[in-house]
RNA sequence: GCCGUUUUCGUCUAGUGGCCCAGGACACUUGCUUCUCAUGCAAGAAACACCGGUUCGACUCCGGUAAGCGGCGCCA
């Protein structure tokens, strides 16, 4: 089958897993399933110095996470022996050669060409001692490149058409350290080659890559690939997203308590738009998908071309829809850890859980936002002012609170009827404070949660024990002079 | 500086010469419900970078200008 899609994933282990390359990810992702092709991971370690095997078990741990599943799986590292073998091909062939100046007569020749308002590039004259140089294994080995030539290199993309390069600007570009050290562009080449790769779907900020790996293709006898240019994802101030617009890798979206399904949706959103005849089960709000339904519309040519701006508003309203979603058992999974982790509460029972699950749901943006829900699981604390309603003197916020505490305290917590405790408290409100029914539910709102924002406080009551209950209304009355 | 690339509401986008004095979503504003918050519902403000050309007619086609972004490593 050689027309199989097969696209694939190329990260190095030098950081956590970023947000730009797991919307890359995702990319390619969708358009392997969609056309039932192979996505391949390839960890990109050929960088010694920078790799680090931690952050290659964080990057796989990521794209688990996001249920981005890969069907092969390579690593640079362990294929050095085929990069050698086409290297010293390039090598005995005279198309590559050893070059050895210094960084610093590199540095010096770009310095004089952009004085003179050229390109910088290097051209090296040790090309042409090809024989002389041949074993010479020192310094380090490139592609020789014509810098006389008048060639335009065309290539397609598929969402921005047909880009041309000047051969010429190029230089006589880098291939290897040595034998045993590929370099980027060379060992891309030579691994999307071997493992049949069919469309790189890729940054834009490889475009000028492109033409470099397409003149090492050529030197190396391959055919080319299909180029895909995805647009870059931007920060607020629309430069390219990175630490200093907050976080970056999905591990810290992961830790902030975004789900992957929230995730997936809002990346797949940037920089490409569902065609409009896609049909929609059940009443969703627009713009929600889930990842199967993505795939199954996927289309690069519905990519945009321009770069999107991360906003962290909308991944935010997509989050609390998602979250709002999720099913009892899977909701107590998601908020469990962030219980422990925001409040220090362990052991948070079942059914405890689920039935005050929709009162925090529907406030939460992020997992992490339990921590706004405190008085859930512990006693609240709160400063004595709060319990003040409007212009209510101390007098009166105590004389509310002990009626509320008078009229709750013969209730059957074991029969709890939220429409009989309602007429109850609203009772109160209309017999000693001309029905200004603030006057008792904002003490007993702040006696239960110590916030001035909370659910409504009859909800409240329906999921607290009786004893808790009149707990914090004493502790609520005592606070009062 | 060189090369490349992009340009519709604040943001993500729909729009392929007349259906557009430009549609949707998020955000924002204002109402309704209401003890507070959130949800929900309703309404509202908000954009075709600029200049020329082609055409009966341009957001859509052509040319130019400007601005933004990206790359320019013995990193990937």
């Amino acid at each position: 089958m050689s027309n199989q899609i097969r696209v694939r994933i190329a990260p190095s282990p030098t950081g956590p897993l970023h947000i730009g390359t797991a919307r890359t990810a995702l990319f390619n992702w969708l358009f392997a399933r969609k056309n039932k092709g192979d996505f391949i991971l390839r960890i990109e370690d050929t960088d010694l110095e920078r790799s680090d095997p931690k952050f290659e078990e964080e990057i796989k741990d990521s794209l688990d996470w996001l249920n981005l599943e890969w069907d092969e799986f390579y690593k640079q590292s362990e294929r050095i022996g085929v990069y050698k073998k086409y290297l010293q091909k390039l090598l005995d062939e005279g198309k590559a050669f050893w070059c050895y100046h210094t960084i610093e007569e590199l540095e010096q020749e770009k310095k004089e060409q952009t004085k003179r308002k050229e390109a910088p590039r290097h051209i090296c004259q040790h090309k042409y001692m090809k024989h002389e140089t041949k074993n010479m294994k020192q310094g380090i080995i490139r592609l020789a490149v014509d810098e006389n030539s008048t060639r335009i290199i065309h290539f397609n993309d598929i969402i921005r058409g047909t880009i041309e390069w000047q051969e010429r600007l190029i230089g006589d570009l880098s291939l290897a350290k040595n034998l045993e050290t590929p370099l980027y562009n060379f060992a891309a080449v030579v691994d999307d080659y071997e493992t049949k790769i069919s469309h790189v779907i890729r940054g834009e900020d490889h475009i000028s890559n492109t033409p470099k790996q397409i003149l090492i293709q050529e030197a190396l006898g391959f055919n080319s690939f299909q180029y895909v240019h995805l647009p870059l994802i931007l920060g607020s101030d629309r430069t390219k997203l990175s630490k200093r617009h907050g976080a970056e890798s999905i591990q810290e979206y992961m830790d902030m308590g975004y789900l992957p399904e929230a995730m997936i949706n809002f990346m797949a959103l940037l920089g490409w738009h569902q065609p409009e005849d896609i049909k929609r089960k059940g009443e969703k709000p627009e713009d929600i998908f889930t990842i199967d339904e993505l795939a199954a519309v996927f289309n690069l040519e519905d990519v945009q071309k321009s770069p999107a701006v991360f906003d962290i508003k909308k991944l935010n309203w997509m989050n609390s829809y998602y979250i709002h979603q999720l099913p009892p058992e899977q909701f107590r999974a998601a908020v469990e850890p962030f219980i422990i982790k925001e409040l220090g509460v362990n052991g948070v029972r079942d059914e405890y859980l689920d039935k005050i699950q929709h009162l925090m749901a529907e406030r939460m943006e992020k997992l992490s936002d339990v921590k706004n829900f405190d008085y859930f699981f512990k006693e609240p604390e709160y400063n004595r002012g709060l319990l003040i309603w409007k212009t209510f003197t101390n007098e009166e916020i105590k004389r509310s609170l002990t009626l509320t505490k008078e009229a709750l305290e013969p209730v059957d917590w074991g029969i709890f009827d939220k429409d009989y405790i309602r007429k109850k408290i609203d009772n109160l409100a209309k017999e000693n404070f001309d029905g200004d029914r603030g006057a008792v539910y904002w003490p007993l709102r702040v006696a239960l949660t110590g916030k001035e924002a909370s659910p409504d406080p009859i909800d409240i009551l329906a999921v607290l024990p009786k004893e808790t209950v009149i707990k914090r209304l004493e502790n609520a009355i005592k606070l009062t002079p």
